[in-house]
DNA sequence: TCCGTTCTGTAGTGGACGCTACAGATGTGG
DNA sequence: CCACATCTGTAGCGTCCACTACAGAACGGA
C-alpha cells in the first residue's frame, strides 16, 4: 500500500545500462542518468540506493544474459563446438549495433578513482566468471579425451576470454560485426582440427 | 631566465604516467597527481596548461617506449616471428612487475564522462596504430609470399591486436607473467607452419 | 471520508573537482 | 646591486558531483 511507484524497474534499469555502457561507471553522472531513466534522484535512491546499488543491479541484470549465453556455450557437444560458440557467439554480442559496443563488464570500470575498488573488484570478478566455467568445462573434455593433446584447460579458457576481451575493446574503437567475426575466424584456427 | 625550474620534467611525467595507469584518465584527480609528482598545481599549470594537457605529454613519452618495441617487432625477417616477437613480448611488457598492469593506453580509458571525448578519441587512435603497422608488415609479407595461403593481412593485424589487448584486460585482473606468456603460446597456436 | 503509507518533484546540501589569483622566492642581464 | 622575468607555495575560486530534506500527491484500509 501507499504510493504505487510510477517507474518499471526493468525498463528503467536498462535505460541505465546504456549510460553505463557508454560512459563507464565513474563517468556516468547521476544527472545524466536521472534523465535517461526519466525519474528523479529521490525515486532512484528510494528504489536503489546509490549510484553503486544503482550499478549492482545493472549488473545483475546484464549478469543474466550472460549466464543463458555461457548456458549455450558450454551445453555444446564437443570442446571444439563450446569454442565455436564461445567466439562466435562473443563477436555476435560485441557488435551487436542495438546496443553499445563491447561489454558492459569490461567498458564500464576497468580503472577507477580512489574509492570505487569495490565496484572495480566486482566486475573484475565478473570478468573471470566464464573463464573459470570455460577451464571446467575443458577439463571434463579432457577427461573424456576431447582435447587435443597438450593443451591445457586452463590455459585455453584464458586465451578465449583474452581473445573475447580484445573483441570487445576492438568494438569499443569502432569495429564492425564483421570484422570482429574475422577476429574469432583468426582464433578458431588456433586449433584447426576436430 | 627567471627562475629556474625545480622539477625534472620527465621524472614528473613518469610519476603522473602511474597515477594515470593506475586511476585512469578521470579516476586521477589532480590532486593525487600533484602529491604523487611532487608539484604544486601552478607548477603543473605553467608546464602542461592542463590536465589534459598533462595527460598527452605522458601519452608522448609511453609511445615512444611502445614505438622503439613495435620498430624491432616489425623487423623481425618473416611474418611468423614478427608475429613470435609481438605476441611474447607485449606478454612480456603487460606482466612487467615494475610498472602497474596491462597498457596505459588501454588502462587509462577505454568511456569516458561527456566532455572527455577528446581523449578517448586520442586514446583511440593510439590502440589503432600498432595494428595498422602490423597490417601494412604482412600486407608485405603476402607480396613475398611470407604469409600462407588464406591469411587476410588486415584479419591477422586485428586478430593479433585483439589477443595483445586482451592480455591487457587479464593483466589488469591479476594475471601473471606467466599466464601471459601462456596467453602468446596459445595464439601462436593459429599459425603453426613456418 | 479520513488516515497512514509510500512515492514524487522541487530545491537544495556539503564536498570534491579542475583550475587560478596573488605574493613571495629565485634566478639572469645590465 | 637592482630591475625584470619566471617559477613556487598558499589559499581559494566557481562548478559539478552524489545525495537528501521536505512538502505535496496518490494509493489502500477503516
Amino acid at each position: 500500500m501507499g504510493r504505487p511507484r510510477a517507474f518499471d524497474r526493468d525498463q528503467v534499469l536498462d535505460r541505465a545500462m546504456d549510460v553505463f555502457w557508454r560512459h563507464g561507471y565513474e563517468g556516468a553522472s547521476l544527472a545524466e542518468l536521472t534523465a535517461t531513466m526519466g525519474i528523479n534522484p529521490p525515486s532512484l535512491y528510494a528504489a536503489f540506493g546509490s549510484k553503486e546499488g544503482l550499478f549492482r543491479a545493472v549488473l545483475e541484470r546484464y549478469g543474466q544474459g550472460r549466464a543463458s549465453f555461457m548456458e549455450d556455450v558450454l551445453g555444446a557437444p564437443t570442446s571444439r563446438q563450446v569454442v565455436e560458440r564461445f567466439l562466435r557467439g562473443s563477436a555476435e554480442l560485441a557488435g551487436d549495433p542495438r546496443k553499445p559496443a563491447g561489454c558492459l563488464v569490461l567498458q564500464s570500470g576497468l580503472t577507477c578513482g580512489v574509492g570505487g575498488e569495490s565496484v572495480a573488484d566486482a566486475l573484475s570478478e565478473q570478468r573471470r566468471d566464464p573463464e573459470s566455467r570455460l577451464r571446467v568445462r575443458f577439463e571434463q573434455a579432457r577427461d573424456e579425451g576431447d582435447l587435443p593433446s597438450g593443451v591445457d584447460p586452463a590455459a585455453l579458457a584464458r586465451y578465449l576470454a583474452a581473445v573475447v576481451q580484445g573483441m570487445s575493446v576492438q568494438a569499443a574503437g569502432g569495429a564492425t560485426r564483421a570484422e570482429l567475426q574475422q577476429v574469432a575466424e583468426m582464433a578458431l584456427r588456433t586449433w584447426p582440427g576436430n
